[in-house]
DNA sequence: TTGACATGCAACCAAATGGTTGCATATAAG
DNA sequence: CTTATATGCAACCATTTGGTTGCATGTCAA
């Protein structure tokens, strides 16, 4: 994975909505996507291309219609390396086993 | 926190190279930081204040020399709100666990 | 087949970005 | 005091970036 066209891509809050976009519905067309926003077709198609570049978005065509589906891996990958680089992973680490203890053994005692 | 800010200073890759190195020394001058790069002091001293105005490094003067800290918070928050968000958050939560575990006790069997 | 719809490609443009150089200022050291 | 060191400020420059418009191509539907 290429970290850098990762951060990158994820540096433009136009691009940052389209993720966002993608999260509250998947595989939605290009058309979809530009649907309310103050850009171009094109524009919101270049971002698009940024974002596949980057690993972020996959694209499967269906006929005339290119659908547009968001891929969190790239995301989690960095989020990780960078958390355990840069911040305390100790209490990363009990703050999810304490949130996982709690969804795993529900109401145990 | 400015998100666009933080994700803007973290897109290039020598800022993201001098937050490598004040996570391996953290407090540097910023002579220290130009030390083996291909960049003028300037062009350093430029990335240091995106980095500042991204809340991700802080500094403190003493006498001449302007030390840099580096803030993980900006970093954390992001990483939390994005994991969350693009993430499966029980596939997190159990690795954290597994590796939380890991740690807390050693060789239990 | 014809027309509407979905997308791609290319040229172009203004603004932001990353870098440089030159000079100024403040502090430490001899 | 003089000099060297550490940093800041400002002007300038080339490239990248984010956007536009115009036109071409491919697919579905009447």
């Amino acid at each position: 994975m290429d970290d850098d066209l990762v951060f990158k891509a994820l540096a433009d809050g136009s691009r940052r909505l389209l993720l966002d976009r993608l999260h509250r519905k998947n595989g939605q067309t290009l058309s979809d996507l530009c649907q309310g926003l103050e850009m171009s077709r094109q524009a919101v198609a270049k971002h698009l291309v940024l974002l596949e570049e980057a690993n972020l978005v996959a694209v499967q065509w269906s006929g005339r219609e290119k659908l547009h589906f968001i891929n969190p891996v790239p995301i989690n990958e960095i989020a990780e390396r960078w958390i355990v680089k840069f911040e305390q992973p100790r209490l990363r680490a009990l703050s999810a086993l304490k949130g996982a203890l709690e969804k795993a053994k529900p109401p145990k005692n």
